[in-house]
DNA sequence: CACATTGGTGTACACGCGTACACTGAAATG
DNA sequence: CATTTCAGTGTACGCGTGTACACCAATGTG
């Protein structure tokens, strides 16, 4: 059964890779063509219709996408650091190395919030704040683990990342090296961070 | 003399402002036609030409007004800090009076870093390079007054920059409630930021 | 097996775009 | 005052766009 339905979200799926494909950081979402994308993913612009409403429709997908690929790799890094030493090293690694993999999905999440309808903006803001509490969560957790606590778990959860997520999106542009250059300094700024609230705690 | 320079320069203003009238947090300047915005200044498409290359080179102007203005409005407000005991208040309130006053300046400023083309965004980064540099150097010298001294200005000063201007970015599309929140929340981040600096330069 | 559903196609349309070209009239120049 | 300069205009062009319409052929359904 559902032949017809596979294929159908087979198509779906190449709409959003052809989308995906064409996000660099010279070209904003905002500036592909529904004609464009169609192109891209081999069909006729009309077929277009069949699986979104119009290119905001088409927007919101994938910004659904990345923000599901983003806390999933992050749950997974925070998961691990819980026993961990040098908690801010593993997570900024983990989040650069994503990005490094899949930078068009970072591009949109990071670099696009500013930009778009409502809605897009909306989700986007979204997905980081499911983000940040799950962070604010486990500083709480981690906090009261070692015995030293900080300051409004939440406040601090959003300026960790603030700075990482800021970096993370001037990091999209940059070579290798600048970017572990980058990554280094990133972690000095969330250890500066953490200290102040515990600092704050007291 | 020059009636006519006077006037080219003038309509050269127009189009700059144009331009700014045209952006919203819905628009990028990506999105926007040299058509539109030499309708928008009353003038044939043509004559666009007569002041600018393309649109990429309107959009370096724009982000050359943007900077200055920004320089300007903050290095006033940090020059009265200097003396003042809340100095992180009256950054962030200056900096939000600021934007809450000329909106689509910094919407470009902050919001579109990571679209449009590689002038383009090293202009940005450079602007916002500036600012963080004389940061950097106020906090020195501050430091070294109040007998506190921080770690690694630079860095601290771009941690500052980054908190700051991320949630001044998000600011823009907020109600005038959400946005005093917002700035109170800076402030006790960039509180934490100089706390940690403090504690790690011990 | 006959019929309905539906993912995808091809043609066609009006529209806004960037920009080339020839032009004008007022200011600047000598 | 005669001439040059040049900011701004109007027309025209080819192109890519979003999308409406009629159509096809394979899949799903009674």
């Amino acid at each position: 059964m559902s032949t017809r339905t596979d294929k159908k979200q087979q198509t779906r799926q190449n709409l959003i890779d052809a989308a995906l494909g064409l996000l660099n950081q010279q070209r904003s979402f905002g500036s592909l063509s529904l004609r464009e994308v169609a192109r891209e993913a081999g069909l006729a612009p009309n077929a277009f219709y069949r699986h979104f409403d119009d290119m905001e429709d088409l927007g919101l997908a994938l910004v659904d996408v990345a923000g599901q690929s983003l806390r999933t790799v992050m749950r997974e890094a925070r998961q691990k650091l819980v026993t961990s030493q040098s908690v801010l090293d593993v997570s900024v690694n983990a989040l650069f190395d994503h990005i490094a993999r899949e930078p068009q999905l970072f591009h949109m999440l990071l670099r696009e919030q500013g930009t778009g309808s409502e809605s897009w903006r909306r989700a986007i803001r979204t997905e980081i704040r499911y983000f940040t509490n799950e962070l604010a969560e486990d500083l709480e957790r981690l906090g009261q683990a070692k015995e030293r606590p900080i300051a409004d778990a939440y406040t601090t959860a959003d300026a960790i990342v603030a700075i990482t997520f800021g970096g993370a999106g001037n990091a999209l542009s940059m070579s290798a090296d600048s970017r572990s250059e980058l990554a280094a300094r990133l972690v000095l700024q969330l250890r500066m961070i953490m200290l102040g609230s515990e600092r704050m705690a007291q």
